[in-house]
DNA sequence: GCGTCCAGGTCTACC
DNA sequence: GGTAGACCTGGACGC
């Protein structure tokens, strides 16, 4: 076992941004509510797969805990981690502005007194469309069984589980054969077209992080995509770090109707309450969501 | 155990 | 541009 150390920004919360959505729940990711720990299972570009163990150091930053890597680790492998692990925990995102948006604000002053905000990612985009393409018009739970189903169709680690099959691997297998092993109904032939556009690179998907893309350019790229609308595609910018678009769901209507009073709104009234938030509008709206789980002690 | 209803976003066809 | 109905799975419910 090798352990690497990774440092963080001052104002980084390790388990606030574990914790920011349902995420780490899903494979290969995997926490430890009582020891405060988030595990991967992570294929390096080498093709070794290796099993994270992340946790806040509480002199300096983060330990990475790196099992399963053939010999010693190389330098190149180990920056490779440090980069995914830093994806994923967005060390790189400053979201001062934000707090400073939020901190005297009589609802949401919360969010900078707990150093929320910072949203829990995958290392790569590929892994955030497909994650999120499978919680679209399903329950959260239906979304867990379909990614622990997926999952299994990655290399295996030696010790048990999975990488995140690559979408080389689902664009080798039928659409019907992909379906049959992860039961995504419909949203099955839209997961196989993705995948087969990426493999014969008519889309260059881990080039959408760049900061050179704008915020409406990402938007209309990902809603291009089959089976990405609104919500979908709103979630997906978050993960990439762009937070002007809403992503209302059915939990973003309810988190509406206790701010307002136990009124449901229209998804217009919805979009003109978090309108003066601007450019960090989406944010504040998966605040709501989340504001009763990052409030409890 | 079986049948029916329902929830969850997006797509397509139609107006 | 707006809307109705279909898509698919599995949980809840009634019988």
């Amino acid at each position: 076992m090798t352990r690497l150390r990774l440092a963080t920004p001052p104002d980084f919360k390790f388990w606030a941004t574990v914790g920011s959505h349902g995420w780490c729940e899903l494979p290969p990711f995997g926490y430890d509510d009582a020891t405060h720990t988030l595990t991967r299972i992570q294929q390096l570009s080498d093709g070794q797969i290796v099993y994270l163990t992340i946790n806040e150091n509480q002199m300096d930053g983060l330990s990475i805990h790196v099992e399963g890597a053939k010999g010693k680790l190389k330098t190149r492998q180990a920056d490779e981690i440090r980069e995914a692990v830093r994806r994923c925990l967005n060390l790189d995102q400053d979201i001062s502005v934000f707090h400073g948006l939020v901190r005297d604000h009589p609802r949401y002053g919360w969010i900078e007194r707990l150093g929320v905000g910072r949203m829990l990612s995958s290392p790569t985009v590929w892994e955030d469309l497909v994650k999120t393409l499978l919680t679209t018009n399903t329950t959260w739970n239906m979304t867990v069984q379909m990614c622990r189903r997926l999952a299994t169709l990655g290399d295996s680690y030696p010790g048990g589980g999975h990488a995140f099959p690559t979408p080389e691997r689902l664009a080798a297998m039928s659409a019907d054969e992909l379906n049959s092993q992860v039961r995504a109904g419909y949203r099955g032939a839209y997961l196989h077209e993705l995948a087969a556009r990426v493999v014969n690179g008519e889309l260059d998907i881990e080039s959408w992080r760049s900061r050179e893309l704008s915020g409406t350019e990402l938007f209309k790229r990902v809603k291009a995509l089959k089976g990405f609308g609104d919500y979908a595609a709103g979630s997906v910018l978050k993960l990439l770090g762009h937070f002007d678009r809403l992503a209302t769901d059915s939990e973003c209507r309810e988190a509406y109707k206790k701010i307002n009073g136990g009124l449901p709104g229209t998804d217009k009234e919805i979009a003109a309450y978090y309108d003066p938030f601007g450019q960090w509008r989406g944010l504040v709206q998966w605040m709501d969501v989340m504001a009763d789980y990052l409030q409890s002690p």
